[in-house]
DNA sequence: TCCGCAAAAATAATCGATATTTTTACAGGG
DNA sequence: CCCTGTAAAAATATCGATTATTTTTGCGGA
C-alpha cells in the first residue's frame, strides 16, 4: 500500500523474489553455475513463475545470473580471473568515487559516514554485519555526484562479497585488524583528506584481496573445489 | 508460429522485444521519461505481455528504463548532469580498457581492429554506421582481459549515443574531421603505442563531448527542450 | 472555487494453462 | 561397441485471463 513500510517486508512479489534470490546467490546457498529451474524456485519461494522469471532477468544484469537463451537461467560461474577482475575494478572505481565524494564533502555526508561506521562496529559478529559493512563502504563514497559510478561500485561489492561467502563466511575478518583499517579510513575521510583516505582504502582492499586470493588461489583446496570441479 | 519475422531475427520473443525496445529508446523514438504502457507496447511490437515485461526488466539494468514499483516502467530521464557523468565515466573506463587492450595485443586483435575500422569507414552515411562505429570503438578495447569492464563501456556507449540521437541524429559528424581522429587512434593502436592511442581517444571524446554539450547545454534551445520541458 | 472522498476506469502484476524447445532415453544400423 | 536418428519426457517460453493496485473521474459539502 504505502511506500513507507521499510521493514524489509513488502513490495511486489517480483521485488521480494529479487531480494531473496539475490541473497541466496550472494551467500552461496545457490552454488556457482547451478541451474535455476523455475519450478523449483517457485516452490522454494512460494510464489508464481512470473515473479521468479522477472527477478532472474534483473539478476542477469547484476551479473549474478546467466541467461541461456531458451535454456533457462543459472547462477554465474566463478573463476580466479573473474575474482581478480572484480578486485581490480573495485580498486579503480572506488578510488575515483571516494575522491569525488570527499571533494564534495558536506556536514550531512560526514555525519552519515560516522553513523554508518558506528552501526557497523556495533553489529560486529551479528547477522547484520555484512549489510552494515557494505553500508559503511557505500556511505564513504555516497557523496560522489555520480549515481552510475555508485551503482557500479555497489554491484562490484556484491560480486566481491560473494567470493567471501564462498570462501567461508565471516571467518576472514578475525585474522587481521580490520577494525583499525576501517577506523583509519573513517578518520581520513572525516578530515577530508582524499589522498590519505584513498590510500588507506586501497591498502584495505589490497590486504583483504590478498587474503581472499590466498584462500581461493589455484593451489588451495578451496580454490580447487570452487574453480576446478565442474559438477 | 510467427513466420513474418523481418531481417533474420532470431532468438526468443523476449530477446527480440529487448532489441527492438532498446533501439526505440536509444534512437529517441520513445522519448525520455515517457511512460511505457505494457498494452501499448504489446500492440506496437505485436507480441505478448510477458516478453515485453521481461525485456523492460533487462533494459532497467542497462539504465535505459526505470522501474517504478507497482507503477510500471518509463524510459530513463535525461539531464545535463547525467550526460556529463556519462562522458566522465567513459573517458575514465575506456582509457583503462584501451591500455589493457593494447597491453595484451595480439595479431588477431589487431586485425579485428583494422577490419572494424574499414567497415565503419565504408558505411559512412548508411544506416549501419552507428552500429559499426560502436563496433570500432569496442574492437579497440576488446582485448582487455576484463569482461565486466567491457560491459560497462558498452553500456556507457549506448547511454551516450542516446544523447547524440536526441541532439539530432547524424548531423554532428559532419562538422569535425572525425575520420582523421579515428584514423589516428587506429594507427596508434596498431603501433601498440598505448599512451598515444589513449591520448587520441581521450581527445576524440573531449571534442565530441564538447560539441554535444554545446548542442545540449542549458543555454541552447535544444537543451531547454530536453531538460527543461517536462511534458 | 476548492478540497476530500468514493466509485469507476485504467493499468500493472500475477496466475494457470498451452505451445515450443531442449534434453534424455533408446532402438536400430554401421 | 559406438554412432545416429527419433520419440518421449522435461523444462522453458509464451499466451490469455484474473486479480490487485494505482490513477482518474465525478460528486457533494465546506
Amino acid at each position: 500500500m504505502n511506500a513507507l513500510d521499510i521493514s524489509g517486508s513488502d513490495g511486489s512479489a517480483t521485488q521480494q523474489a529479487y531480494r531473496r534470490l539475490r541473497r541466496l546467490i550472494v551467500t552461496g546457498d545457490l552454488r556457482p553455475g547451478e541451474k535455476l529451474k523455475i519450478e523449483v524456485l517457485r516452490k522454494r519461494l512460494d510464489t508464481g513463475a512470473s515473479p521468479i522469471r522477472e527477478a532472474l532477468s534483473l539478476l542477469t544484469s547484476d551479473k549474478l545470473v546467466d541467461r541461456l537463451d531458451q535454456r533457462g537461467f543459472r547462477t554465474a560461474e566463478v573463476s580466479a580471473e573473474n575474482f581478480q577482475e572484480i578486485l581490480l575494478l573495485r580498486r579503480t572505481l572506488e578510488d575515483l568515487a571516494l575522491r569525488e565524494s570527499v571533494a564534495h564533502a558536506t556536514q550531512e555526508w560526514e555525519e552519515n559516514v560516522v553513523l554508518a561506521h558506528h552501526r557497523m562496529v556495533k553489529a560486529k559478529g551479528s547477522d547484520d554485519f555484512e549489510e552494515l559493512h557494505k553500508g559503511f563502504h557505500m556511505a564513504l563514497i555516497a557523496n560522489a555526484p555520480s549515481p552510475i559510478l555508485l551503482q557500479f561500485c555497489s554491484q562490484l561489492y556484491d560480486l566481491n562479497i560473494r567470493y567471501r561467502y564462498l570462501a567461508g563466511s565471516g571467518l576472514n575478518y578475525q585474522l587481521r585488524d580490520v577494525d583499525e583499517e576501517h577506523e583509519g579510513i573513517l578518520q581520513a575521510a572525516v578530515a577530508r583528506d582524499a589522498d590519505l583516505a584513498s590510500e588507506r582504502l586501497l591498502t584495505h582492499y589490497q590486504l583483504t584481496g590478498a587474503y581472499l586470493a590466498g584462500l581461493l588461489g589455484e593451489g588451495s583446496p578451496l580454490g580447487a573445489a570452487l574453480f576446478g570441479d565442474k559438477n
